[in-house]
DNA sequence: GCGACAG
DNA sequence: ATCTTGTCGC
């Protein structure tokens, strides 16, 4: 997929950290929560990052799979130097570019993506799967295994139980029990891709796993510490 | 001021 | 995220 209209995914940060916070709270704002993805949908990406070499070098994996059979047609892992150190509700400043680098490699862009951390269910409502939609202008969703920011009540024990993660008076995601027995996944909305919208889907692409296939195969991929080829 | 804190 | 084997529970 050429990149081009690849948009700059940090326009005019100053590399600070505190710049970084008030770009989120720019960015946020252009985030469509409305559907807006094809119907049907027909491809799908899931993407996951992983390091080597002791952090130095950030690996993104994309995967590209078939919508309607959940079956992989691509997949590739891009390298890059890491430039930030993790710092919490600043993640997609060190994995955004790995990530895009990743989405370069596919031979035709996705109907939507799926991202490995938070949608909208961030301190300034732009988690890297959020981050991700405005930067590209593709559908996007997270699925997170643990909680940044908000509350919610413990799910049911049955497969597809969910409760609302709240945040500051407002609804930011959900808690979804994808398996029983397994801890609730945390799902959001990225770009152009509603609430409601976001759990049917994620329940729509699980396959006896706790993670949904898109990000699920990603997973693996990005976290093999064997053959850099 | 003290904890919490995606991956 | 990563360092790391077997082990307990369903």
């Amino acid at each position: 997929m050429a990149l081009d209209h690849a948009t700059d995914p940090f326009p005019g940060w100053d590399g600070s950290l505190a710049g970084a916070r008030t770009l989120q709270a720019q960015l946020a704002a252009q985030v469509n929560l409305d559907d807006g993805f094809v119907t049907p949908l027909r491809t799908l990406a899931g993407f996951d990052v992983g390091f080597e070499d002791q952090g130095a070098v950030t690996r993104a994996a994309v995967v590209l799979l078939d919508a309607r059979t959940l079956q992989p047609l691509e997949s590739h892992v891009a390298r890059v130097p890491t430039a930030m150190p993790y710092v919490p509700g600043l993640l997609s400043f060190r994995e955004l570019p790995a990530l895009l680098g990743a989405l370069a490699m596919l031979s035709h862009a996705p109907d939507l993506a799926v991202i490995d951390g938070q949608g909208i269910a961030h301190p300034r409502r732009l988690g890297i799967a959020a981050h991700f939609g405005v930067a590209t202008g593709l559908p996007s969703l997270g699925v997170g295994k643990s909680v940044l920011v908000g509350r919610c009540e413990e799910p049911g024990p049955e497969r597809g139980d969910r409760s609302p993660l709240l945040h500051r008076g407002e609804q930011i995601g959900w808690a979804l029990r994808s398996k029983p027995r397994c801890n609730p996944l945390i799902v959001s909305p990225g770009h152009r891709v509603s609430l409601d919208t976001a759990a049917e889907l994620v329940m729509r692409w699980l396959a006896g796993y706790r993670l949904p296939e898109p990000t699920r195969l990603a997973d693996r991929l990005a976290s093999r510490r064997d053959q850099p080829r």
